[in-house]
DNA sequence: TCATTCATGTAAGTGGTTACATGATTCA
DNA sequence: TGAATCATGTAACCACTTACATGAATGA
């Protein structure tokens, strides 16, 4: 499915929970959608508009003059349904750390090091987001309809961080050991 | 880092193994650092081009008239340490397995369990292409001093593979939970 | 000879981010 | 009053993909 439609289907998505501003639109992606979604201003507002002039969104009054309150019409409710059984459209695989390690040799086992050590820290990091969302989505009394499906995706996070941290400190062990046999190559037995 | 920079890494990268043409650096690209990264015709072309206007790759004589080999410089080899040192610049996240669970409510327990079923048999796929390569690489006498590095992508490879397997079984259970405490209520505790 | 592979490039278009311009509202 | 936040939008730019145009060499 092409890339544009999935920006609609995260905004008709982020409708659906409840009416509200592009402003607002913006703030739950980041927030809520944020560890494993993003869009910007530039990507919300024109879709908005498209997604408007289609009838799939009403435009009411906002709280403030000049500001809307966009809500799903019923059209709008079967076009999210439609995009989200769409097959999805995996991004190209551009991961900068692996590109670097693959090149390890040239730069050097210790700069190695440092990158994986950080990717470590990161990983600990999302781990601990991810069970305080945990946390705050198991005392959210409103959605409980929601809950189970937000919980599996705070789940795959939750799994991923952790194999990242179970990588990270087994291969600074490989690089210890490929320094060590060649210090001392008598010492190991491989 | 810039976006523009990464490509750069990666083609001097790949010219950094061994001199070659623009046609088997995507090659190389595609099938060598395939699990991790990706670059197109359109971006390795001007690529090289303007790494050979700054000095970073030198143009011979390819097999064929018509057909160049591309060699680093030695500025070209200091110019790949400098990147490929520099910090990562993640790309924002975009998951759209994870944007079509979190909205899991509006398409139902069974179009979830589909799309995690996918999840699963690509993982199992890509656990199985790991093992192939990792076997390629204990097998490649001339690599030596590359090979604890590339085994190290793949170990990388293997553990987000296993993650996701793990991940994708235990989401079944919780749906089928799910659906079992929605038909037959009595049947289970919590 | 004819399809395939090797080889180099360009052009058009998509998808996406960032910065900017504008202004009202809230609250300290 | 003045800073922070809410709110909407546009313009310029960057990164990237796809399709196209071209043609030589290989090999069945």
């Amino acid at each position: 499915m092409a890339r544009g439609k999935q920006t609609e289907m995260a905004v008709l998505g982020a409708l659906s929970v409840q009416p509200m501003s592009g402003y607002a639109v913006r703030e739950a992606i980041r927030d809520v959608l944020g560890h494993f979604w993003s869009e910007s201003f530039g990507q919300i507002y024109p879709a908005l508009t498209s997604l408007h002039r289609e009838g799939f969104i009403e435009r009411g009054e906002g709280a403030r003059p000049g500001a809307s309150t966009y809500s799903l019409t019923a059209a709008g409710r079967d076009r999210l349904l439609t995009l989200l059984q769409q097959p999805e459209n995996p991004a190209p695989a551009r991961n900068g750390l692996m590109l670097r390690l693959f090149f390890g040799h040239t730069i050097g086992a210790d700069a190695c090091r440092v990158l994986i050590q950080h990717a470590n820290a990161t990983a600990r990091q999302q781990l601990e987001n991810y069970h305080a969302i945990r946390a705050h989505i198991d005392g959210d009394e409103e959605s409980a309809e929601n809950r189970p499906y937000w919980l599996l995706t705070v789940s795959a996070g939750e799994h991923s961080a952790h194999a990242a941290i179970a990588w990270s400190e087994q291969a600074l062990v490989a690089l210890d050991d490929l320094t060590a046999s060649c210090d001392v190559p008598a010492d190991r037995s491989v």
